[in-house]
DNA sequence: GGTTGACATGGAGTATACTCCAGGCGATAA
DNA sequence: TTATCGCCTGGAGTATACTCCATGTCAACC
């Protein structure tokens, strides 16, 4: 008694849309799932994981291109490929989170800037 | 004798195309800048640290219409407005800094996978 | 005076990533 | 039995952010 998942559970534990997992489907990054005999999609616990993993890459800025080139590669077995592919994502996020940190400070000496600015503000109003 | 740039200087020092940065003025994130007689645009230096301050609130993916926000609060000097913009996109900004060191921790571990299939597939053939 | 080059404009085209819709089907509930 | 529900498909539509193009002007150089 393997478990399995409709499209709408998919949706639910992975935040993502049903149709956008039926759009990832049709460009085709995953593999198309196993169909029930009325042809609905039948996800497996694996399934999720994947979906899962691609939800983080997403979430870290991965364009669809480069998630479906790492989809190709593991699905040809072509781990030299995955793990080029992975790497340089990783070092992106790396790059990014340069930026952010960057990006923060400024932000934060904005913010005080801005906080000085009302209060003065306030002052002269009151 | 104030130093001014023409839109090809502005584009090289803030990595913008020409395109764009005509692009943001069409859109209405910056104002338009000074004109010289000939109908030419001509950016001061305050110009530029706007430009360069847009440039890293686009790279901590800050969406333009965010930018749009912050910039029109800035201009009817509305300080308590654009404290609570950048507010919210640094909590943004936390958030995905947040999800790109999970991400970060998920792909290291498969890195490390990949490297041993790519070592054990060497083995094989060898 | 002609050509080149940097700039101008308005508008069309492109890439990415969805999102929505019309029309249809099969199982369950009233 | 009929209505509803969840799913199916193909295809159109949308949002965001550019990017490109045709056409034109003006100043400078040969």
């Amino acid at each position: 008694m393997e478990l399995t998942l409709t499209i709408s559970e998919l949706s639910e534990k992975t935040g993502l849309s049903i149709d956008t997992i039926r759009y990832y489907e049709k460009i085709g990054i995953l593999p198309s799932p196993h169909r029930k005999s009325n042809g609905r999609r039948e996800y497996t616990s694996g399934d999720l994981e994947r979906f899962i993993f691609i939800t983080h890459l997403k979430r870290t800025q991965m364009p669809l291109k480069e998630i479906d080139r790492y989809i190709q590669f593991y699905m040809d077995q072509d781990y030299e490929g995955c793990y080029q592919v992975l790497h340089k994502h990783k070092e992106d996020i790396e790059m990014q989170m340069a930026e952010m940190s960057m990006a923060l400070e400024k932000m934060n000496y904005k913010l005080d800037n801005f906080k000085s600015l009302v209060a003065d503000q306030n002052g002269k109003r009151s």
